[in-house]
DNA sequence: CTCTGTGCAAACGATTTGCATGATG
DNA sequence: CATCATGCAAATCGTTTGCACAGAG
């Protein structure tokens, strides 16, 4: 076990694996990304895009959000906490802000129930204007 | 394409399956349900499980939640709607009852959006007293 | 030159599907 | 006795792991 965190090297998946994760505009599952990437002109493995994934989120940079469906979805940290809207119908994703003080709630029901550390997943699903 | 639903019939996997999850204190996973079943003393295949639960929730007789992990659980639906509490230590799950008002919440994303049918899911992570 | 990152093959867990047989209404 | 339900085998999907080689620092 490394006293020192281990050094991270920079290569031509990474960089494109990143570059993708902060233009989109909606959580990619790791398929999508890899499709990019690809259509982007650069040849990674499936296996890549799992492990800098699961890299991404570990150092802060990206975070996974389980929407309906089986696959994770990956976005990136940049954007500040939100939630989701999920059409049902063509499956588009848009990010949605909640004036609702959710910490509040969290802080309330740390305080009824013992736990710590109390975090939440909030998304919302429905049908858009066009699949109504 | 027949017009009448189809009759459902009585039999004893899925009265094994229905009773289990009646009995439930906690969403179950499939492999959950398998487990009690076999327990309880009905031979039931894996298969035959997953098909049930599916058939519970068309029927609107049981929900399904993705809470953390990768196994999709189902619960009764004879349960009003609530939120889960889930330790991320041990994994125990809580039902857990909240005063914000969901509903109007969702009615302003949809009047926002123009989106319909808005539904939401919300459920809490944390670690447990215990777990702590 | 050393160690991390990558590709490839294969393992894995959860879920689904095809098909022949069994049991219910 | 016509169907629906079940079991079993095998396919699929998403994800993870093991290992040898390539490439960054």
């Amino acid at each position: 076990m490394p006293s020192v965190p281990a050094p991270r090297r920079q290569t031509k998946a990474r960089t494109a694996i990143s570059a993708v994760l902060a233009k989109a505009t909606a959580p990619m599952t790791a398929a999508d990304v890899l499709d990019r990437v690809t259509k982007a002109g650069t040849s990674v493995d499936r296996v890549t895009v799992y492990r800098e994934l699961a890299a991404l989120v570990e150092m802060g940079a990206a975070q996974a959000v389980r929407l309906k469906g089986r696959a994770l979805a990956f976005e990136a940290a940049h954007h500040g906490h939100h939630h989701h809207l999920v059409c049902e119908g063509c499956g588009r994703v848009e990010e949605i802000d909640v004036d609702h003080d959710l910490e509040a709630l969290e802080r309330k029901i740390a305080k009824r129930t013992g736990f710590s550390e109390v975090r939440h997943a909030l998304e919302f699903y429905g049908r858009c204007a066009k699949c109504a």
